[in-house]
RNA sequence: GCGCCUGUAGCUCAGAUGGAUAGAGCAACGGACUUCUAAUCCGUAGGCCGCAGGUUCGAAUCCUGCCAGGCGCGCCA
């Protein structure tokens, strides 16, 4: 609708220009908005404002001439006016709006589906929490977004991979393994002092025990042995506890990239060769520096340590490389919001390696405030003691979870209060949502019982459905492909999680006010064709965020 | 000290590319179930959009400076 009327403008303004009227051929962008206020009309444009200097004219005038060529093959427009300063408010036929329902039955589940991405590869990575402990409610958030962007990206038309970078080498997973060992030999007797420095949760005890059912006896040729033993047997296993918490979350990866597989096959030096021969590492104090600076980092970076071992960062740089070798155009990145610190110098190393700045992206996901009845839970990751995910989502369930982390936008904090997570009641946005699921499948079962079923085709005559709360929510459900595109184009889920509240406040408004099912069949079988969408979208809209849609609660 | 993010109703938050009189939910108060699911709805009230300047026809939105909070500034990950 919004596209219609733009083109509608335009075509305006071409032919005022035709006429002499408008002086200059250029329009530029034709922008319409929907106004707040209803005395402002359904459509809204500034086109007049914005072209006037263009144009030499004032605005009014502008508004004017568009005003007088505007022509409406369709019938769509009721009435359209001049206001305030230049704005050109237009005020859509109550009967214009129904046709969306033949496109909503027609399309199903594919409606607001976009081909923006051009069918593009794209790879999303997110999560990727290094194995050496559970996962906890913050990684929740940064799935639920991640996951959220792939699913919406792929909505849109791009061909998008999901992957987890597996953190699976360097000194956190040693420190991982000598924790293991140490409890192991606790368990056989020996006593130790723990060190601070080690991994203090009750699941590295756990893992102990298991390394002692597989060895009954420290047959460790060496402490060394033993730590890397150790570090493989629990990386692997917290690996496996991740991707069964993830799946449970709904949480799918099309591939888990091991961090050390890029230096068994050294895709790590060959990098590094690389990035010398063309003259963008240098020594400096025994150890190898990239130089960062020079795509726009505030520092050059180390890569090769003193001591001869790579950084993280090294790694880091072939894993991307590797990326774009894979043949993604476009690779977003889920971190936590406190890396925000390491964006420069990763963007740096992408376009040291010959990529745009643009074909990098990192969503910041800020932390999670956990509360319980408005009290926060004490979690402390020196001490080991947190609520992992897998709490979270057997307490309160994976689809209240999921929904409440797309509440708010990625880059703000958001408050997880598990009572009020668990709550059914208006508190819980999520239930409210599916509560109009759930309600319009009931009636449709009603509706079929009272042999309504076969007037449910979606194709028949919609005039009479003019009463005010129908038409708002045949605005809001014209608007859906719209949010959908913004929501990819920013890589922002939560406005598809603001637009189905707003959507199912309106249903719950119209289903108080007005029956479905009448002794009137015709118009039993439009509105049913009308509930029909909106529950059409409903699922369409809760499918993009993860969260499933119920026929009964 | 430098950099990034945040600051909107009592609370939690929306307000993309600047638009007209600032938007929800919660909490508070008052109402609505003999009806297709009350996990719902209707009504009332609530605001120097952190502060001060600037840019222009027009600013919560853009620029500058302050204030407050969070995070980051390693040859850690």
């Amino acid at each position: 609708m919004k596209e219609k009327i733009k083109t509608m403008i335009y075509h305006a303004a071409l032919k005022a220009h035709q006429k002499g009227i408008l002086p200059s051929p250029e329009f530029g962008e034709v922008e319409v908005e929907e106004p707040k206020m209803e005395t402002h009309g359904d459509f809204s444009t500034n086109f007049a404002m914005t072209s006037a200097s263009r144009q030499k004219m004032p605005p009014r005038n502008v508004a004017k001439a568009v005003l007088d060529h505007l022509s409406d093959p369709d019938h769509l427009v009721e009435r359209s006016e001049m206001a305030g300063p230049g704005f050109i408010n237009f005020f859509i036929r109550p009967s214009a709006w129904s046709p969306i329902l033949k496109t909503i039955h027609a399309q199903k589940g594919r409606f607001g589906f976009s081909e923006i991405g051009k069918g593009k590869r794209v790879q999303v990575e997110y999560v990727s929490s290094n194995p050496t402990g559970p996962l906890h409610v913050g990684h929740g958030r940064g799935a639920a977004v991640g996951d959220s962007v792939a699913n919406i990206l792929s909505f849109c038309g791009y061909n998008v991979q999901r992957e987890y970078y597996v953190n699976d080498s360097g000194r956190q997973i040693e420190t991982l393994g000598r924790s293991v060992l140490l409890r192991f030999k606790e368990l056989l007797g020996e006593k130790s002092d723990f060190p601070p420095e080690y991994y203090q949760g009750d699941y590295i005890r756990g893992l102990a025990k298991e390394v002692m059912d597989i060895k009954t006896k420290p047959d460790f040729e060496s402490d060394e042995e033993g730590i890397s033993f150790c570090a493989r047997y629990a990386a692997k296993n917290i690996t496996e506890g991740m991707r069964r918490d993830l799946e449970q979350f709904g949480v799918v990866f099309n591939r888990w990239f091991s961090e050390q597989s890029l230096y068994d096959s050294g895709k790590v030096d060959n990098v590094l060769k690389e990035l010398h021969n063309r003259g963008m590492v240098y020594e400096k104090d025994g150890a190898l520096w990239f130089q960062s600076s020079r795509f726009g980092d505030e520092k050059d970076r180390v890569v090769i340590r003193k001591g001869g071992q790579a950084t993280y960062f090294a790694s880091d740089i072939a894993y991307h490389k590797d990326k774009y070798d894979r043949g993604f155009e476009r690779v977003i990145d889920v971190w936590g919001a406190d890396h925000h610190g390491y964006i420069p110098r990763m963007s740096a190393a992408v376009q040291a390696s010959g990529h745009r700045k643009d074909q990098f992206q990192v969503i910041l996901v800020q932390l999670v405030n956990l509360l319980r009845g408005g009290h926060p839970v004490a979690m402390s990751t020196r001490a080991g003691e947190f609520v992992t995910l897998k709490d979270v989502m057997d307490e309160v369930g994976k689809d209240a979870a999921r929904f409440i982390f797309l509440t708010r936008h990625h880059e703000s904090p958001l408050d997880f209060d598990l009572e009020v997570a668990k709550k059914k009641s208006n508190d819980n946005p999520v239930y409210y949502v599916q509560y109009v699921h759930a309600r319009i499948s009931s009636i449709i079962r009603k509706g079929k019982e009272r042999g309504a079923a076969e007037t449910v085709s979606g194709d028949k005559p919609i005039e009479c459905l003019s009463a005010l709360e129908e038409i708002q929510l045949l605005k809001a459900l014209s608007r859906y492909p719209d949010v959908v595109c913004c929501s990819a184009e920013f890589m922002e889920p939560h406005r598809i999680t603001f637009f189905l509240m707003e959507l199912a406040s309106l249903f719950h408004a119209y289903y108080n006010k007005h029956r479905v099912l009448t002794e009137d069949p015709g118009l039993t079988s439009a509105r049913m064709s009308l509930v029909l969408a909106v529950k059409e979208v409903i699922r369409n809209g809760l499918s993009l965020l993860g969260v499933s849609a119920p026929e009964t609660m």
